[in-house]
DNA sequence: CGTTATCTTGACCGTCGTCAAACAGGGTGG
DNA sequence: CCACCCTGTTTGACGACGGTCAAGATAACG
């Protein structure tokens, strides 16, 4: 009988859609320690500040990066999805320099930071890999530059929604056009930029213009190419990383 | 008679601050045929969504990143300061994804990406290196994000000094508290989100407060730990990635 | 020197933030 | 089953931070 795949299998498979890992490369990710664990909805896995001796990667559930000023405010950085690699980058830092909160109930593999930096610095295809994975991380920070530097609210939002459809979608977690966005509100707001009640209008102004629709938390994206417009968005900031064998994103009108 | 230091082995030198390359590393970057190409003022050395076969990293000048929106505005989205390795993120990238412009007359090592590539996927120690480079660059675009989304153009403008002081001292391209701001208002307006009248207002500000004094181009910070506070600046972000052996930043007299 | 880019200033405007209240939904416990 | 509460959404009125437009002053450059 097959189970689903373990935690560690995941990982050590979505680090190789960013470079060919050999089952010898992948014998010795899985003889790291590896612990995975669960974390409630809202609790933190990783807080900014914090000396920590690992490295969390999202398994199975959602979560986001997120950074807070000195007066309080918030800004998230970057979203978990299970079958992305975010949170690499804090391989090579002693203090985490974000937190990271998981909005649904989630799991995590717990990777041990010296163990696995010695291992990308020993060994090239891992190294690599994990090179080229935050890599595609820092692609999509700057594409949120623009956004939310030199973007309105409208086009702001348009290229989140965007983006997180793609996203969500080559890890078969959207159907074709709809998809459960686990934000709220104030949470989308932290991640555009602007507030809770601004976000509120923005989607309802995209829903009265007809490009999409809700019902409960899941959006259905009625007319992609022209919210792919409004955003500017192009897939190509998430997809130029990957090795031909990833799942193929979701037809695009635009670009 | 000893001549200044080539680009490539600056530019080696640089990378080998991340991570330990042995005299073999260096030697196979050495080997690597690495061009070194000057850019006037204006210029653009790479350009967004041009398909390219090197990877520019900037040796002397001072140069800026920036992608552009279907409306016409500009975000920059990092800066190209000689003696660091912004830009080795396109390593992976077959296609540019944002535009290197000079503000200054130029130089810039050409790495021939193919073969850089297939370096760091052959010989762990480079492969490494450039991950933690990667790394280190994408840290500062997270803060960036904190910066324009969620601070005032003061907070915002405050960090970004103070940011750009630590980073051009520790390549030792400013003096104690002096240094030479490179950037036009208009292009301040676009690395921080807003306009340059307002770039100009803010800049104000911080010198009617005693903050900065301005002379000429150059920027002296007159109450660094002030401007510290004011931005919500601390130089983890930038220090966490390199090695002791690195040049000590400023002494900063917050966090 | 003349020409152009950059900086500076003023007046005005708009997008978005702030504050506050009402509303909807979901869970818990009496 | 309903009262209650908590969190999140929705709406309105109002204000402000920063954008826009335009003109004049400075500085850079050939």
């Amino acid at each position: 009988m097959m189970s689903a795949p373990d935690p560690v299998t995941l990982f050590i498979g979505r680090l190789a859609s960013f470079g060919p890992l050999s089952v010898r490369d992948r014998k010795m990710l899985e003889d790291l320690p590896i612990k995975s664990r669960s974390i409630d909805a809202g609790d933190l896995v990783v807080r900014d500040g914090d000396a920590t001796d690992d490295c969390a990667v999202i398994t199975g559930g959602f979560a986001i990066g997120y950074k807070t000023t000195s007066m309080g405010n918030r800004q998230i950085v970057g979203l978990s999805i299970p079958g992305e690699t975010s949170g690499l980058h804090s391989l090579f830092l002693t203090v985490a320099d974000v937190s990271v909160q998981a909005l649904v109930r989630s799991t995590f593999a717990i990777l041990p930071r010296a163990a696995f930096r010695c291992l990308s610095m020993t060994n090239a295809a891992i190294g690599h890999a994990t090179a080229v994975s935050i890599s595609a991380e820092s692609a999509i920070a700057r594409a949120w530059l623009v956004n939310i530097g030199r973007k309105d609210a409208r086009a702001n939002m348009a290229h989140f929604l965007c983006e997180l459809m793609v996203r969500l979608e080559r890890q078969g977690l959207a159907d074709r056009s709809r998809f459960e966005l686990l934000l709220t509100q104030d949470q989308m707001g932290d991640a555009l930029g602007m507030t809770a009640v601004h976000i509120n209008r923005t989607l309802q102004g995209l829903r009265a213009a007809g490009l999409i629709e809700k019902d409960g938390r899941f959006i259905d994206i009625k007319r992609w190419g022209d919210l792919c417009d409004i955003g500017g968005f192009t897939h190509r900031h998430l997809s130029s990383f990957h090795e031909a064998e990833f799942p193929i994103p979701m037809v695009t009108s635009t670009t």
